[in-house]
DNA sequence: CAGTATCCTTTACGATACTG
DNA sequence: CAGTATCGTAAAGGATACTG
């Protein structure tokens, strides 16, 4: 049985459920670190890769993974300056983790989409 | 390879990671979700269960999770009313995707703490 | 018991301009 | 090229009071 119940801050730190949470929760995280899958990939590219993500928000989710260890940022200054970002082991670990789930997510689109119809009426 | 870059807001309604996302995104949702896999559960229980959620909070994500399909809601008009959610086959389908990566985040938490401590040091 | 209704704070996200 | 700095918006979450 997964715990999930808390009775105080310190103990939701350490619940599963919570902490995988606010590693997958946002917009981009998940994203990047798909982004990454195949090759390192300089600011730009990932930027241009990813495609609706302002410069600013996605320099602020990279910092975050690189923070939590999922990727590693390498620059070659230049000049120009050339900065790239690969994933960690512990980054391409999560990416197969998520997997799964996002093939059983795109299987099911149809299925929440109707449910939701029927839900709206 | 997983598609992630879009560049029309139609194109990201299409895309399996974004959708996965919108569904696990937000602080409660698999909370609730993981709180339903035993038994079906009143909305006190539910609360008592989880412990720091709110009421307004948990009556907008368990609307949410029904109008998706990924649980039921079933009044029994008392006195007193009660109340009963339970997991629909499709929400426990999301629990069973959900549980490998609750189990790796669990084993990585000192992982990404150690990461984390390391950066900011 | 199981909610609604308000109001407030925090966080994420986005747009734009500027820089070594 | 790869950012930083500012500013503004929007969504999520939280606190509290009230109700059939």
């Amino acid at each position: 049985m997964i715990p999930i119940g808390v009775e105080s801050k310190a103990q939701a730190l350490d619940c599963p459920v919570r902490t995988i949470l606010s590693n997958v929760t946002g917009k981009w995280r998940i994203i990047v670190i798909v982004a990454l899958e195949d090759e390192p990939k300089r600011f730009g590219a990932l930027k241009r890769c990813i495609g609706d993500v302002t410069q600013s928000v996605l320099t602020e989710n990279l910092r975050h993974l690189e923070r939590d260890g999922y990727i590693t940022r390498s620059v070659d200054p230049g000049p120009p300056v050339a900065v790239s970002y690969a994933l960690t082991p512990l980054g391409r670990d999560l990416l197969e983790m998520m997997k799964p789930l996002i093939i059983w997510s795109n299987e099911k689109q149809d299925t929440v989409r109707a449910a939701r119809a029927a839900y709206d009426g």
